[in-house]
DNA sequence: CTAGCACTTGGAGCGCACTCCAAGTCAAGG
DNA sequence: CCTTGACTTGGAGTGCGCTCCAAGTGCTAG
């Protein structure tokens, strides 16, 4: 098999996006579980990098470091109950961040559709009332919102 | 008109779900402009609560209270350009993220059936390449992933 | 061998969004 | 009038996720 080649951590930071600090603090708290070492330099391998790149995916997906410690230490050849426990929690965290996220976006999407009308009609206070403007505005877009 | 009544913030607590120390925290930075008082004490109208909630959306989407800040001063009969150019930003970073969610869900969702699959086989050691389980996930499940 | 540079560590500091506290004020019930 | 209790303020403290720093170590080119 190959040797793999291990990189430093600026080469895994150029590779990563993430600034070396980081890198240091994520091995830290637990996060990079298999990074080696020579002679007290932290050595990344492409597996290190793609597990580094799920533990982005996860923290971008509102997964608390901690967490994420727990789901990577949870690894080695015995079961992946441990694993599949947390991802199964998580996608239904994701799941709902998801819904929220598009109840809020046909606010927003309502909003600004309101102050575009304010700007036509000339002023706020020239609107009419908010339950009139939701039936103009489902009538014109065809889209609901949760006022 | 009705006079509207006048909530305490025991009681704009109970309806808005948030804690007394966090309204009073919002308060203090700016986001609720309108709010009275009488002798001191903080009084909520009806109008306080819809501006509460329309923070809370915001603030759930990602915002900077500084940000919401900004938004909820920019109010008043002048023109709603301020108002529309925060929203319509605050709508591009919402759509954004819902992206870059519904991508992690499907990253997690392959994790899931690569975990049970580890199962199924007994052990991760007895997982077929990555390639190989990637195709046949697409085959058996008919969702992409973006590993 | 030496200079320079990338790297190491432990620990301090920061920004955000709360959260809690002590000391004081006000209004309503007895 | 007095007590009780909900409220006020300014400020300190917390947890998270970095981010920065000083002091020290070790590969590498000259």
């Amino acid at each position: 098999m190959k040797p793999t080649k291990l990189l430093s951590i600026a080469e895994a930071s150029a590779r990563s996006g993430l600034p070396p600090d980081t890198l240091r603090y994520y091995d830290r708290l637990g996060l990079l579980p298999h990074l080696r070492r020579t002679s007290g330099r932290r050595r990344f391998s492409e597996d290190d990098l793609a597990a580094l790149s799920l533990v982005v995916c996860l923290r971008d997906t509102g997964m608390p470091l901690a967490s994420i410690r727990d789901f990577m230490r949870a690894s080695g050849p015995g079961t992946p109950d441990a694993r599949l426990a947390i991802l199964r929690k998580h996608r239904a965290e994701v799941s709902a961040r998801l819904d929220e996220y598009r109840r809020a976006e046909r606010r927003v999407d309502f909003k600004i559709w309101y102050y575009e009308e304010a700007k036509r009609l000339g002023g706020i206070a020239r609107l009419p009332p908010l339950s009139a403007l939701l039936k103009q505005y489902r009538k014109e877009t065809g889209k609901s919102t949760n006022w």
